[in-house]
This record gives C-alpha cells, sequence and structure tokens, in this order.
DNA sequence: GATGAATGAGTATTCATTCAT
DNA sequence: CATGAATGAATACTCATTCAT
C-alpha cells in the first residue's frame, strides 16, 4: 500500500536518528550539554530542528539514551573478562579494556565526568551510575583480594581512583602518556604480563 | 557555603562583592555555572540583581574572579610545605593538605572539575589551569625521585591520578573514607609518618 | 462522532475523506480547532498525515467543509417545515426540529458557537452565518405575526435569543431539562400542540 | 536606599501590569486567546516581551487573572441589586444592569463566551462559571417565583436563555437593537418600570 | 491513493544585561 | 552605593505543510 516499503522507513530513521545521537554525543561532549543548543545540533547532524522532535521527545531525552547506550557498551565490553579464571589475567586484561575505552570512547568518557560533577543535570542517571561505580568497586576489590593484596577493600578504592585520575588527566591533556603509565600499572597490579 | 570556611574568605566578608562571590561559589558549584541565573544568584545574596553589576562586569566575570581566588589559595597553603626540607615528610604533608583541602574547600573542588570537564565555559581558565596542574606534577616528580622511587616521572603521574580521582570520588560518594584511603597512600609513599 | 449521527453523514461514510471530515467534527467541537492538530486527526482518523492532503488543501479547509455540510444539513431539516402551511403547526414544529437539532449535532453546534465567538477564525465563513442567522430572523418574525404577535420584529428577535440560549447552555450543563424547557416554549408560543 | 522610592516601583509596576491585562483582555477577546502571541501582547500593550513575564507566570496566568477580575467585577455590579427589597423592581433593575454590562464590558463578555465554548482552554475556569451561572439561575428563579410566576423553574431558565442568546447576538450583530429588546423584555417579566 | 520522514517558520519562555532614579 | 523595571536575543519545542516513493 505505501509506495516506500516499511522496511525503507525503518531504515531511513535509524539513519537519521544515528546522526542525531552521533552529532548529540559530539557537542555534549566537548560543548557541554546546556551549552549545545538544538539548533547547533540539528545543524550538526545536517537535519532539521523539527526531526530531531520525530525521535527524541526532549533534549534531555537525546542524553539519557547517550548515557543509556553507553553503559551498554560499557557492560558488554567489559563483559570480555568474565571468561577469564587466572584473577591476574584478569585484572591485567581490565587495565588493557580501560585503555581500549578510553581511547576508543573519548566523548562518552567526557560526557559522563561532566554528568557526574553537574548535580542538576540529571539526578535520575546519577543513581545508575553510582550504582555501576558500586560493581566495578566491588569487582576490584574481588580481584585484588585474589591476587594477594591485603585490605583489598581500601586498594580497590586506590585502584578505582587512579584509573579515574588517569582518565580525568587523559581528557585534560592530549599529550597524556597513557600506555606508560598502563603498563607500570600492569606491573603494580599484575605482574606486567 | 560551608560553615567551616576557612582562609581564604578573608577576602570575602560582610560587604556586598563578598556575599555575592560567597553565593556564587555556592551556586555555581553545587547547581552549575549555567544552570545558576543572575536573579537566583542575586537573591541567595540578598543583593540586587543590578549591584551586582556594580562589582562584575558580567557573570562570566564572577566565574574568573571565583579560579583566582581558589588559585591563589591553593598556592598560599601548598606553600606551607616549602620550608619543609626533608622529601619524605614533605611529601607525606602533601596528602595532609590535599585532605584539608578537599574537605575545606568543596565548592571550589567541584567547580574546578566541572570547567576542567567542560571546555567551552572558559578557555582562558583552561590555561591556567593546565599550567598550574604542570607545576604540581614537577614537584611531585622531584619528591618523588628524592624519597626514592625510580621511574619518577610516571610515578608522579599515577600519583596524581591518584589524588584527583580521590578527589572525584570523594564528591560523588559523601561516605567515601577519605581518612583511611590517604593513610593508606602515606604508608606506601612516605611511610606512613 | 455521536453514534446518533444523524443523516447528514450519508455524505460521509466508509471512505477516507468521510473518516477526515468526521474524525475533524468531533475534535474540532470538542477540543477546539486551533488545539487540535493534523497529527491528532490524522491518527483519529487512523489515516496518514499526508494523505489529509490529498483531500483537502489545508487545515482551514477542512473547517469551512464541515461548515458547509452542517449548513447544507441544516437547510434541508429546516425545509421540511415548508410544507406546513398552518402557521402555529409550523411553529411549533420548529421547536422539535431545534430539540433534535441540539440532539443529533452537538459536535456541529459547539463548532458553529466556537466559530462565531472567534472573529478570527474564518471571516468567510462568519459572513455565511450572519446571512444565515438573518434568514431564520427573517422567518420567525413572519411566523409570529402570522400566529398573532404583536411587534413581531422584537419577537422574533427574542425567540431567537431564547433558542440559542437554551442551545448555550445545554451544551455548558449535561443535566440541562431541554425537553421540558421547549415543551414550555410551545405553549408560550404555539398553544403547546 | 533606592534611588526610586518603593511607592515609586509600585506605581511602575501597577501601570505596566494594568497595560498587559488591558491588552489582553482587548485581543484576547477580538482574535481568541490561542491565536493571540505573545509577541503581539508585547506590541499592543508597548511593552517587551520579557516585560511580561516580570508580572505574570505564563499566558495561561494572564487569562486567569482576566477571569479572575471579570467575575470580580460582575460580582460587585450584581451586588447593586441586593438593597432592592420589590422583587419586580429588582427583576427590572437586573435588565438594566444586564444591558450596562454588555455594552460596558463587551470585551469580557466575548472572552467568557469563548472560553465557555472551547473546552481546552480552562478547565479550572470552567468550573467556576459553572457555579456562578448556577446562583444566577437560582436568585433568577427566585425573583420570578415572588412576582409570580408559575413554574419559575423552567422560567428561569428561559430567562437566563433570552438574557445570554441576546449578549450572543448582541456581539454577532453591530446593529442589534439592544435596547428596544430590552425594554420589551421589562414589559413582560415586571411590568415595564 | 497512501505513507511518514523531513522541513522551517512560529511560539512561549528564560535570562544576562542596561538604566533611570 | 543600590534598586528592580525593562529589554531583546536566544532557546526548546510545535505543527501545518511538502514530497519522494
Amino acid at each position: 500500500m505505501s509506495p516506500r516499503t516499511p522496511e525503507q522507513f525503518r531504515e531511513m530513521r535509524g539513519q537519521s536518528r544515528e546522526k542525531i545521537l552521533q552529532s548529540a554525543l559530539d557537542l555534549f561532549a566537548t560543548k557541554g550539554y546546556h551549552v549545545t543548543s538544538i539548533e547547533q545540533l540539528a545543524k550538526q547532524a545536517k537535519v532539521s530542528k523539527g526531526l530531531i522532535y520525530n525521535y527524541f521527545h526532549s533534549k534531555q531525552t537525546i542524553l539519557e539514551e547517550l548515557i543509556r547506550i553507553g553503559l551498554e557498551e560499557i557492560d558488554r565490553i567489559s563483559a570480555e573478562t568474565h571468561e577469564i579464571s587466572d584473577p591476574a589475567e584478569r585484572l591485567c586484561r581490565q587495565f588493557d579494556l580501560f585503555g581500549g575505552l578510553l581511547r576508543g570512547n573519548e566523548a562518552y568518557w567526557r560526557l559522563y565526568t561532566q554528568l557526574l560533577t553537574q548535580p542538576t543535570v540529571l539526578e535520575t542517571v546519577q543513581h545508575r551510575f553510582g550504582t555501576f561505580l558500586e560493581a566495578q568497586l566491588e569487582q576490584m576489590q574481588e580481584l585484588l583480594a585474589a591476587v594477594g593484596f591485603e585490605n583489598s577493600s581500601i586498594e580497590a578504592r586506590i585502584l578505582a581512583a587512579v584509573l579515574d585520575g588517569i582518565g580525568f588527566h587523559y581528557f585534560i591533556d592530549e599529550t597524556y602518556p597513557l600506555d606508560e603509565v598502563l603498563t607500570h600499572l600492569k606491573m603494580r597490579y599484575c605482574g606486567g604480563n
């Protein structure tokens, strides 16, 4: 009945939605959520202002969708290590994954950091982050204990701090020696393998 | 803002200008710079909107002044350690100072973190932060080398990351065991004294 | 809209165009013309937005078409009385017709009232209503004169006012005793037969 | 302290607020609430768009305030008749007041009629109108009974319908013979005095 | 005939800033 | 020094309308 098949429509929708999300991630991360206007977003996505509202209910909805996608991605990536049984190896692998995350998802990282430091933006999201970080912490504690660290609770806090601190510096300083720092850490925490 | 407000507020007391700065720090830090309106600021400072423009040329000027005061204060505080000649002791003292800074200047810390992750806000300020952080890094490297760490360059990076990471977590998590973590760090880096 | 939808909907049945008109009448009358969006209309008519523009040039055109159909129907209905020669009987019959109109065409009635009180909507339509009302007035005046009223000009004004006022109240108040009021009127104006 | 005295400020506020309300009444009544934009309103009131929001929280708030003022005015006017003890005289006086209301408050009358026929605009206001109209009805019923009408309940309905119908026609037809119609009504209902 | 993605002008509202007093 | 009324550009969002298929 319809001259464009439903399949075609789905395709169109998918592409536009993707363009919008991609541009939003870019702009929110580099300029900031509040500073990015829908007009700018539309321009960058090469899409009309109105179209954005065909796909997202509001500016905030776009942000929430970005968060959702990002957390999902992180979950997916970190799930890769679950099969590794040796704790030291698994710990080591975590560092690699972390480095990969930083490099491959700069924008997401920036965005998360902003959201976490800007209480007003998204209370719902802050809670999700909170629980996510707690889970990460707990996992690290277990690994550190398994590897032989005493006082694994505090050690996990420190390791988490190191990683987030590194992420922080990495995005402030474009010349940050990420590889060297991570290699050094691996030596300390998992024998460098 | 906080009752435990320390010395940097010698600069701000009683007078309108100081009330404005104080309220601005509070609001910018807790709600975010962009989300805070001049109207809110005026209300919180119990001052008329117009008066704010007698003291500051613009909203951004207020922010810049806050940054200036804050950095100055940090300089002043960290200068206290310069007289200590023993590197280990001096390093240890740095940790104490850091803890004190976090606790006594939550608002500043929050504000800085926000600014650093939101490139758009203040390009001029970012440069100042950049050089400040570099100086800190260099100082730490020297201390670590003096204390006996090999590869002090990377170790300094890691230490800086730990500290900033701790600051990050401290403000996300109200129950963060700051003292324990710092004590643990002192054991690792300066023999715990 | 209403299940008791009468004859004027012979024009509208089954086909898309009719579904559109039907839904438009319903929505315009209950929500208001300006507040009803084409999207809502399409949804209610179970038709695509685009299709609406195959049948009507614009939103306003739909309204105009509704008016046309409605006025035509009223003409058709009131024409039924033209064959009655006895003025009293004819007058009485008019009351019955009026009651039937109110009950059978709530939506139209609402719509007309809205349009008449909102000058901006449709200037063209207002003229048509004006002449229609004048014609009604004149007809009533003749009947009232024939039945024996002195000062039939003013009496016609009053009768017209009563009827429109009743219509007004009928739609404001869902419990309006329409039958009793009309019966009472028939006693006054045409001996109640 | 303030160079403009509080009194001066109050004066300014009052004047601007009045200009806005006056223009809003005018525009809402003649063009319709939805069709009137804040921009138009600002222009007509010779005031900036922003200023309107210094005085009213939203467009709807302006409407609500207009309603409030209008109902208050009607109450005030109709209270004038309460002192008259003779029912016939009081009834007669009501007609005069009604005529005066129509002539002196065209805009309000228009506005009310619109609101009552446009369910979507203001549900809160519709309730207030409902109770107001009921009270009017009851009062009329008492007067009619006192004057000697049988079946005063229905008669009150009819009288209310006549009046609202007259109001309706008066605003549709600029040449409406309001005085003659009212005089005629007075003859019927209260002996014409 | 029929679809719904896409457009862009238009709307209500906010807010940093100015200014008369 | 101090006030708050006033401004207008900017913003998020809506919606009638178009158009490729």
